[in-house]
DNA sequence: GCGCATCTTGATCAATCGATCAGGCTCTGT
DNA sequence: ACAGAGCCTGATCGATTGATCAAGATGCGC
């Protein structure tokens, strides 16, 4: 035995690298955007080489697009379950159980927020993919639900879809531009999940 | 006279080149980024060779910072007149005044609030020298504007400064994210200033 | 033990990045 | 007419980009 490789590396777990991958690129493409994420520096934080990279995805393009998928099934995944909870509830309950589902998404995650709003500014190849494959449905979900709410008085008055983007944006940015917000506030004003749903709760919806 | 330069280039007209690349640049920050904007592009857009670029702007920061400068002066400017105009009129009155400025700058010019959230996202250097020299007296003069507003039953209650984020948000996304919206509702969706006007109105304000 | 598919690395490619430099052009002052 | 300032270009620098390739390492089937 030598005195080179004093480690012999363990037998990699299949799946694994590939993972640490995909996470890296999500933090890469949220703050740098598609062109300004470099796979190297992406390879660097997931601790392989730049190679391996191009191995489990066949381009910049594919990885992109692997990690939209892996963000979207999470969404989906806690929205059915938000959903599902608050099945057999009020309009508004049921309403409430997703907005908090997605609010609690943002807070923890604010790549997401950030990688959409860079994404849905032009309407290149990628944002079309973006929309035929996860964003059409979850929209068309999402505006039948806020019109349910109208119906009722629980929802303020307006398009649907204006009313669901105007969702987005405001618990969207909130996480988002958390970093500008403190320092302009001065940290004096606290982003939490529930100050966030209090917000929406007294912009969008009707009454207490 | 030779073949060649058959067209004696006229004398440059001084500065012009120089708001030519500012505006170029804009684009560039508004829909790469500033890493994923290149020099050399903006310069091809803004008809110039790229070593101009940074004969007038020292460095690439330099002109960005060029950009945030013009962009400030003009929005300033706007809302400004937007006070002045409403002076004397009744709190709504001059909320709505300024709101509505904001608006309209939006939909001129969508690239404002797409370098904004770009760069309030992360805490850099630029982002500091954005707040300091920007952004902290804006959010100072619109906070104390809202507080009058909710004094009077005029504004939803809540945070000022989430109020105001939450303004920011719905107006501006609008209009920087018209591609996906458009993509998404299949065109059903009008963005106009008088559509976002109306549902600012109805999500922010009380009564009608 | 042998062969093969899977996972991983390092070297290397052409292209592009921001930045620098020498030099040319036009106008102005003298 | 001549010198100098201001505006502008093309060539070029080292560094970094996404992508390709050959080869090493590991584990499973036979």
């Amino acid at each position: 035995m030598s005195a080179l490789s004093p480690k012999p590396p363990a037998q990699p777990v299949p799946g694994e690298a590939r993972e640490r991958i995909i996470a890296a690129a999500r933090k890469a493409f949220a703050s740098a955007g598609f062109e300004g994420a470099a796979t190297r520096q992406i390879a660097a934080e997931a601790g392989v080489a730049q190679s391996l990279l191009l191995y489990h995805f066949k381009s910049k393009d594919a990885l992109w697009r692997a990690v939209i998928d892996q963000m979207f099934a999470d969404l989906d995944g806690r929205m059915a379950v938000a959903a599902r909870r608050s099945q057999g509830g009020t309009v508004r309950e049921r309403l409430m159980s997703v907005v908090r589902a997605f609010i609690d998404l943002c807070a923890e995650d604010a790549d997401i927020h950030r990688i959409m709003t860079i994404e849905g500014r032009q309407p290149t190849e990628r944002l079309r993919w973006l929309v035929d494959q996860h964003l059409r449905d979850n929209h068309r979900a999402a505006c039948a639900l806020i019109g349910e709410g109208q119906a009722l008085g629980v929802i303020r008055p307006g398009d649907p879809t204006l009313i669901y983007y105007s969702f987005i944006a405001i618990a969207g940015t909130a996480f988002s531009l958390a970093p500008e917000i403190r320092l302009v506030s001065g940290d004096q004003t606290a982003i939490s999940p529930d100050a966030i749903e209090d917000l929406i709760a007294a912009l969008l919806f009707v009454g207490a």
